[in-house]
DNA sequence: ACCGTATTCAGCGCG
DNA sequence: TGAATACGGT
């Protein structure tokens, strides 16, 4: 047993050894807040608890697993894999496989996707005949999400006035409706939701004391990673189960909480004090990332925001190079002074390129820095597309799997039933739904019974439906017999799939395939796990089935481990993507309002704080130079439109920033545009969030200026010079004009941001 | 059943 | 702009 004591400094040392009594740690960035999680639970280990009594919470399956590798180098294999270590999700499915059936659930139930969720909401809404545009799917979604994270069912929804008031507000009265049909619909699939993997643990917990008094002895301690984070039914969940002991420790950091936007509640980390008055509060305040500039310009960023628990973020690093600010005309050129000032830090001192990273606001924006990288050969990687199991046909392969699991899994079952096509199209299936509905039952029991319930469709697909139902049929009798990876390959080529994919040679098709046969990879990594387990000489019950493997994969995200070759490149990733990681050198880029702030965010003081937080947390993923820019103009929605400088480079203390006052990024004050150096207002500080909402200011009868432009009129703008209306249409904030310029031909301009003078 | 065209819409995204 | 989806024609 190594001392684990010595790696650590005075304040994470007696955070770790505080072990029984409610505690939580603030950590600040850079401070060494997983090392603290993993030491307690080594710590515990070493102390002599048994792994079995431990359960870790986090956020992500990446820092659960890292934590766990962290903890296996220091006490070792036997104990560390014993811990339940996990994300909420999983460590809650987990749980409700073995209790699920109390609430009328299989072992076996079915998790739905987001993807899944929205087709399920779809449906719903065609059946029900409402039109989509006002029951959006994501909004619809959205809302029932919302009401399962604060623990509220579809009966509590509908019955609640204030809810009722909301949507009939919004034009949508018949949320309430979509979520009780749309909850059963999930019941007979045999299915839950994401958030139904809380709710429903809530509700075990809640309901069945037996079930709540198992689980809080058998977690002895409770320990949560990023509880800035956590929304309200985790926050409900982690009370019960700490309850009886209240060996309940919470690591986070209140500065960086910016996911308030999918329900993380940043009071539960402000008010554990008093949830938990015995609570005792480590601060975590030692930076140990970056340079002294950095952590101090950090610092004067998050000050401006009100709710925040107090703590001053120090380092003993350097003083470091000041932070560089690079303005640009437009956002593609944007891309060139960045890519440039990569590739020069990269030849003056020698760096990889992993040592630096471009981060944004949204994802839309990695565009032109790839197209300016590329050109300058530099590597680089985006992080964030498509997840390895969200593609297509990953997705489909999966949906046999599931469904062979669960036959009653209707999402699986519509994505498969014809895909490869077996002449069962969408009016077959169309009737399929309304019988089920009508019965009562699972659209399984339909299609593999139509007589039946008296379907009314043609013979010959009566006929093939029976042989689809009878090919799933034997996938599912063979579960328990054949190893997982025996029975993949089997139903991945007698579904079809692999002969369908294989005859594309486009490509896109190579490449699905080659992600078919990655997908049969990992089935067979984990099928050969149970062959290194019994050399091991570990007990091993059965061999490894498929729907274990289902169970171990069915909340992956990412499959990040295959390609850990070519680590050398730039990373671009959304600041969401950063949070947690480090570069030597960062590029926050984009800082213009109604961009960073979003404009999304400026409607409450609560959302520009988070956006603030954001920030803060972007500032500080960089360890030796962060540089900052924005451009002047940026391509939204496929038209160049003007942008003025982030509030937020103001709240950077000038003594810090490369470039000395007088050119200061110039704040657009409306009144002109070209020239004059120093921008700098007084004024500008004192903003109020009103002013920045410029479509109100558009609005038809406010402001008529727009207005007075017409067809035909010769006008000129600053930067395309001189040039003939073409066209006008929209109204108000949307009124657009289309003007053929004597330089740069046609444009569709924006009029409120255009700014056009009339000449003609 | 399938394909090309029209239309729409646009935030960050864990599990 | 461009991706995703709906629709209408063959």
């Amino acid at each position: 047993m190594k001392n684990i004591f010595q790696d650590l400094n005075k304040e994470q040392r007696v955070a770790v050894e505080h072990t029984d009594g409610p505690s939580m740690v603030i950590a600040g960035a850079g401070s060494g807040k997983t090392r603290v999680l993993t030491y307690k639970v080594a710590h515990l280990l070493n102390q002599g608890v048994d792994p079995f009594n431990i359960l870790a919470l986090t956020f992500t399956n990446k820092a659960a697993r890292e934590m766990k590798e962290r903890i296996i180098q220091l006490v070792g294999t036997g104990d560390a894999r014993n811990v339940w270590m996990g994300t909420f999700h999983s460590i809650f499915a987990r749980i409700l496989r073995i209790e699920g059936h109390r609430l009328g659930y299989g072992s076996n139930f079915s998790i739905y996707d987001t993807e899944d969720s929205k087709r399920l909401i779809n449906n719903i809404i065609k059946e029900q005949n409402l039109d989509k545009k006002v029951y959006a799917p994501n909004y619809v979604l959205g809302r029932i999400s919302g009401a399962k994270i604060n623990l509220m069912d579809d009966k509590q929804y509908n019955e609640n006035f204030e809810i009722i008031q909301a949507d009939k507000m919004a034009g949508k009265p018949r949320i309430g409706e979509i979520y009780t049909i749309y909850n059963k619909r999930l019941q007979s699939a045999d299915a839950m939701d994401f958030d139904d993997l809380l709710f429903n643990t809530y509700i075990l917990l809640e309901n069945f004391p037996d079930v709540l008094h198992k689980y809080q002895h058998k977690f002895h301690y409770v320990l949560v990673d990023e509880y800035q984070d956590t929304n309200h039914v985790q926050y409900m969940i982690i009370r019960k189960l700490a309850a009886a002991n209240e060996n309940i420790c919470v690591v986070g950091d209140d500065a960086q909480s910016i996911y308030g936007f999918r329900g993380a509640n940043i009071q539960n980390i402000l008010s554990f004090q008093r949830d938990y008055p015995d609570t005792i509060v480590f601060k975590l305040e030692q930076n140990y990332r970056s340079t002294k500039t950095i952590v101090s310009a950090a610092n004067g960023i998050i000050v401006n925001n009100k709710e925040q628990i107090f703590k001053e973020i120090w380092t003993n690093n350097d003083a470091g190079n000041k932070i560089g600010l690079l303005r640009a005309p437009t956002d593609s050129e944007e891309g060139n002074m960045v890519a440039g000032s990569i590739f020069e830090h990269m030849m003056n001192n020698q760096l990889p390129y992993s040592a630096f990273a471009i981060l944004y606001r949204t994802n839309a924006q990695s565009r032109a820095f790839e197209e300016a990288l590329r050109r300058r050969n530099i590597k680089y990687r985006i992080y964030g597309g498509l997840s390895f199991y969200k593609r297509k046909e990953i997705k489909d392969l999966l949906a046999y799997f599931r469904l062979a699991i669960n036959n009653r899994d209707e999402e699986s079952l519509q994505r498969v039933i014809n895909y490869p096509a077996r002449g069962i199209g969408k009016t077959s299936m169309e009737n399929v739904v309304i019988a089920a509905n009508a019965a009562g039952v699972s659209l399984w029991e339909v299609v593999s019974d139509p007589k039946k319930y008296s379907l009314q469709v043609h013979g010959g697909i009566i006929s093939r439906m029976g042989s689809f139902t009878t090919m799933i049929k034997s996938f599912s009798a063979q579960l328990k017999s054949r190893d997982a990876y025996d029975l993949a390959k089997h139903i991945a080529s007698s579904s079809g799939i692999l002969k369908d994919l294989y005859e594309d040679k486009t490509p896109e098709g190579v490449s699905r395939y080659e992600n078919i046969e990655e997908l049969l990879n990992a089935v067979k990594d984990f099928t050969d796990q149970s062959i290194a387990d019994q050399e091991s000489g570990e007990v091993q019950e059965d061999l490894k089935t498929l729907d274990g493997f289902m169970a171990d994969i069915a909340l992956l995200t990412d499959a990040d481990d295959k390609d850990k070759e070519d680590t050398n490149h730039v990373s671009l990733m959304t600041i969401h993507a950063a949070k947690g990681l480090e570069f030597p050198y960062v590029f926050v880029v984009g800082l213009e309002e109604n961009l960073f702030p979003s404009m999304m965010s400026l409607n409450s003081r609560e959302d520009l704080e988070e956006e603030r937080r954001l920030f803060y947390v972007a500032v500080t993923r960089a360890m030796k130079q962060l540089t900052l820019s924005y451009a002047d103009n940026r391509y939204k929605w496929g038209l160049l439109s003007p942008s003025e400088a982030s509030r937020f480079l103001e709240e950077i203390n000038e003594n810090f920033l490369e470039r000395p006052m007088h050119s200061r990024p110039k704040v657009n004050t409306g009144l002109k545009s070209t020239g004059s150096s120093g921008g700098f207002t007084p004024s500008f500080g004192k903003r109020t969030l009103k002013k920045i909402n410029k479509t109100e200011l558009s609005q038809p009868g406010y402001d008529t200026r727009e207005d007075d432009i017409q067809t035909g009129m010769e006008v000129e703008h600053q930067r395309f010079g001189k040039g003939k209306v073409v066209s006008i249409e929209g109204y108000g904030g949307n009124r657009k004009a289309t003007v053929f310029f004597q330089k740069v031909g046609q444009k569709q301009l924006l009029l409120k941001f255009a700014r056009l003078k009339v000449l003609k």
